[in-house]
DNA sequence: CAATCTGGTTGCTTCATGCAACCATATTCG
DNA sequence: CGAATATGGTTGCATGAAGCAACCAGATTG
């Protein structure tokens, strides 16, 4: 059997648990473009119907999006964004700007996203201290957290490795 | 067959045709925490080592993961990241974050990052505009890019939705 | 130069995904 | 109101991906 993340002591893991499926970032996507039905999904994606079923039962039941009534005569449903799957956002704006640099190259980003305001384009993320000046991947340090179990804290005694620039 | 994102026009399906199969983002993972070889990896995931050499391989191909030769007597590889793989920090950032807020929760987080200058936690990615100001989700706006292909400008026009909050 | 370690590959099994057909309930139209 | 159609799925079957264990060639160590 495919192995699961669930109990796995690191974000990362269990964030992917959540969204790390085939199709779901990119129902979750669709969500934030305003996708709200399941025929919409499925019009928007060539995914299969029971997986788009399957996907969106999943991000309901773990928190994602919400399922709501929007029937008039009887039950009808529709799916919205949670505060936890608007918070996506973030991973969302990385995965874009990593692949518009990496895969398709800068000037050809199939879409732009830019502030409504100004009309400019959303500048690069960065990782930044809290007075706003850019962290270099040297300075930054991994260790255990107040959550942390044995193993993980067995491992970054081992490991006093510098993570990667 | 599983539906391949790789000529789609949308930099997050082709991020996620890169780095979005199972297992793949925590091999990344490793190699940012120092992990160079292939028994380290084995020994770090429980993943099994057919997948492990394949995801590797692919990482590689794809230019997220260079193999350089390690061996003394003859060749041996060790796997270390390119900058396409080193650019993968705000991603991983994003996704660690969004995994410590929403899964483990404020003060549960498993591992922690921190400035080592400052000794300092790395604060949340945020969305900022050119000045550093915050851009709320309501001001992000969606539109075809210097890359859109026809499909995608048909959408566009088609729906000129407000992405959510 | 024999023993062992490293870095895989191979074969088999089980689970996830894709496809197409089907179905009950909601909604719309005359 | 009743018939026609759209919506939101589910089910069954075929194929490919992931897990497990055994095996193996070349590199390294004593």
């Amino acid at each position: 059997m495919r192995h699961r993340f669930d109990r796995e002591n690191c974000s990362v893991a269990r964030a992917l648990e959540v969204i790390g499926d085939w199709w779901t970032l990119l129902v979750v996507r669709e969500a934030m473009l305003g996708t709200r039905r399941f025929a919409d999904f499925a019009a928007e994606l060539p995914i299969a119907r029971n997986i788009l079923a399957r996907r969106l039962n999943h991000l309901v039941r773990r928190g994602v999006l919400a399922r709501v009534n929007a029937g008039t005569h009887g039950t009808r449903y529709e799916y919205e964004l949670t505060s936890m799957g608007k918070d996506l956002a973030t991973v969302m704006t990385a995965l874009r700007q990593w692949g518009d640099r990496w895969v398709f190259g800068e000037g050809h980003e199939p879409v732009l996203v830019r502030d409504r305001r100004t009309g400019r384009p959303v500048p690069r993320l960065r990782i930044l201290d809290e007075s706003g000046a850019p962290i270099s991947g040297r300075d930054l340090e991994v260790l255990p957290g107040p959550g942390a179990g044995k193993r993980t804290i067995a491992r970054y005694r081992r490991a006093a490795r510098p993570t990667s620039s």
